[in-house]
DNA sequence: GGCAATGTCACTCGGTTCCA
DNA sequence: TGGAACCGAGTGACATTGCC
């Protein structure tokens, strides 16, 4: 038998001689599907937000109570994966582990609450506090005692502290997170920048904080090259993954809705006997961006992760179903045997029938 | 000059990615 | 799926800058 990876993922575009729907039709097709009442709402955003037990899609640590992401086609988070597989060497039973294992809190917030401060910005750090205000905070604390050898009493400092206005959505093109700062990237991307050497050179005008609490006035930004900064946001990916989020943003609209489609079809029907952890999909998403692809037939899979192809082979089953009639399966040399509500045991729903004769055939 | 805020670097450990 | 390497979030420290 073949491994996944090595099957030939059979064409949505065909070499013209068979009439299939065109890419006018699959789009118009598509959406009509997606905006049907039976179509899953969770699946019709742009920005998918999975809850963490979601059937086919959860992606929360399998022990009671622990709050962090399991790993990508794992049951456990990292912590919990490891001593699992202690626990398996020392002749525990999954029982008796789960009886044991202690839940944990992620390091990094999965799904923050406001800022105690500032209404509009997401929490940072453990005092509930936003970037800018925790960055204060620590700065603040760190001050206080190199001057004064003494600690800063939170509540005061607090009571001291205004909201900063709210800065939109995080510049970066697929990042659905707000905005952390005055040049318009979350806090995971403003890391990113400062990683990248700033290219553009961009940064908000000296003392913008006291530009904004004194003049009540947006806050310059100065750029040594704004072009450069802008196709840094344009070409930057995603920051942080394992959140169960899934951003379809940045994508054209045909592919856009072929990935929403498909995600709904395995989660109603996870067959093929795969599972499709958030992650992988957000690799394939990030490369049908990167590849600027109209549809998921035109991704180059040379150039794709290998995660990605896995996913992608499972995705073009789903919308051959949709693309293709009897009539064209007929012609292009197929079967689906979807189209007759059958599935056989262990089977993928199309049946390649070109290196059967034509004489069989007929 | 004192104080508050900013810029930048370093360290640890949890999270992410990829290979076999 | 196991394992390892790498990355990045969170935190702290220090020097510098700017306002009053």
């Amino acid at each position: 038998m073949k491994a996944m990876s090595d099957l030939q993922v059979l064409p949505l575009v065909t070499d013209g001689s068979v009439s299939t729907r065109t890419a006018g039709d699959r789009l118009e097709l598509l959406t009509a599907l997606i905006t049907a009442p039976n179509f899953d709402p969770l699946f019709r955003t742009d920005v998918i937000k999975v809850p963490r037990d979601h059937p086919t899609y959860g992606w929360g640590c399998a022990v009671s109570g622990c709050q962090r992401a399991q790993g990508p086609a794992r049951d456990f988070c990292k912590v919990h994966e490891l001593e699992w597989v202690a626990a398996q060497k020392a002749g525990q039973s999954i029982t008796e582990f789960h009886m044991a294992a202690v839940p944990l809190i992620p390091k990094s917030r999965i799904d923050p609450p406001p800022c105690v401060v500032c209404p509009d910005a997401p929490a940072w750090d453990a005092r509930q506090l936003c970037y800018l205000h925790g960055s204060r905070w620590l700065r603040h604390h760190a001050d206080v005692r190199g001057r004064k050898g003494m600690l800063p009493v939170y509540e005061e400092w607090l009571a001291k502290q205004v909201p900063f206005p709210h800065f939109g959505q995080c510049k970066v093109l697929p990042c659905p997170e707000q905005a952390s700062s005055p040049l318009g990237l979350c806090h995971r991307h403003i890391t990113h920048y400062e990683r990248d050497r700033k290219p553009g050179g961009a940064r908000p005008a000296a003392n913008w904080a006291r530009w904004i609490v004194t003049r009540n006035k947006p806050v310059p930004i100065e750029y040594a090259d704004r072009s450069l900064f802008e196709r840094w946001c344009r070409e930057t990916g995603l920051a942080n993954r394992a959140n169960g989020q899934v951003s379809l943003l940045g994508l054209r609209p045909l592919v856009k809705a072929e990935i929403k489609w498909a995600l709904f079809q395995h989660g109603n029907n996870p067959t093929e006997g795969m599972i499709w952890p958030l992650v992988w999909v957000q690799y394939l998403i990030d490369d049908c961006r990167d590849q600027r692809v109209d549809s998921l037939a035109d991704i180059d899979q040379g150039n794709c992760r290998r995660l990605s192809r896995l996913l992608l082979f499972g995705m073009l089953n789903s919308l051959r179903q949709v693309y293709f009639t009897r009539d064209d399966t007929k012609e292009a040399g197929f079967i689906e045997t979807d189209h007759f509500g059958v599935r056989f045991a262990s089977c993928h729903s199309h049946i390649d029938l070109t290196p059967i004769s034509e004489l069989l055939q007929r």
